[in-house]
DNA sequence: CTGAGTGCAAAGCCTTTGCACCGTT
DNA sequence: AACGGTGCAAAGGCTTTGCACTCAG
């Protein structure tokens, strides 16, 4: 509930700063998007309009849409291109920065921390003389026969993700 | 020339392989698609398509579009999101794998390439049971204003790349 | 009050598909 | 000859936009 708060706080002083306004349609978006039961489920601008739309009926297909751009522009936000030719978006925590490993079999979605990685990424920036604002990283891989580890869902095992996406 | 041949044979054996066709359309797509003057330049299918109609007006849109999918599935094309909103196509060769870095001001797309950066990831689906099959990955960085290496556009510096794309 | 926001439907993009004709095998 | 391929135009997805009405500040 606290990430709730914080994302309302958040987004309310955005929109004062840019004179824009706090309205119902845009609170209610946001309290759906940061609901810690759906934290991790990268939805698409659909799934959540679905979701939104249990809440309040009368909410718009648009309004999602231009709510979603507004959270991405304040931060709050993170368009992803996992492989279903689709954007999904996933709340931004302030210092909790994941990538993802989408299995190439089921389509499950895994989130990782790879600080090593993330150092690299800036070290090749500067290499070229630039500041790395942002990445884009997405791993795709098959599980293995004997593969313990793995918690695809075609293999049975408990998935401790919350996603699986249709790859094209 | 060489990699037009390789590409060609490579083709050519595939499309065998799978009962279809070498048809005059496939191999001129291929061959523009592997033209050395154009190997940088990341073309969008519509790029590809125009270039593809200088030498060959009665090409259309459909076929680029069907031969670029099969190009992908033989492994001698790779598709990427770099931040336009397009699906941008680079020639496969084998061995050559790089990443791009995207000027987030003017949009300048350079290629890299980092092992250390690819031991990580093979890594990380290790982690999770997964053999690494692909990834995808994409920097967003901005050039300093002492930049001496940035060879960004808007700064005056003669690009090494040989794309730029505008960004949303 | 006033201008930004909303819902709806229409329009835009990029991409795919159906179909009659064409060309490789 | 047989069957996959091609070109064209139409249809599909996802996303954006125009417009009249609504509501937050």
């Amino acid at each position: 509930m606290l990430q709730v708060e914080e994302a309302l706080n958040t987004l309310k002083s955005w929109l004062t700063e840019n004179r824009l306004k706090y309205t119902h349609q845009r609170k209610l978006i946001t309290e759906v998007f940061f609901d810690p039961a759906y934290r991790e489920t990268h939805p698409s601008v659909e799934e959540l309009y679905l979701r939104v739309r249990e809440r309040d009926r009368k909410v718009g297909y648009a309004t999602v849409y231009r709510t979603l751009k507004i959270l991405t522009d304040c931060g709050l936000a993170n368009p992803n291109r996992l492989g279903d030719n689709q954007t999904r978006y996933e709340p931004e925590i302030p210092g909790e920065h994941h990538d993802h490993l989408v299995c190439s079999e089921c389509g499950a979605v895994f989130e990782f921390e790879e600080e090593e990685i993330e150092r690299l990424q800036h070290a090749v920036a500067r290499r070229f003389g630039f500041t790395l604002d942002d990445h884009k990283m997405v791993l795709y891989g098959s599980p293995g026969e004997i593969c313990e580890l793995a918690a695809c869902q075609r293999h049975g095992t408990t998935p401790p993700h919350a996603t699986t996406i249709e790859l094209d």
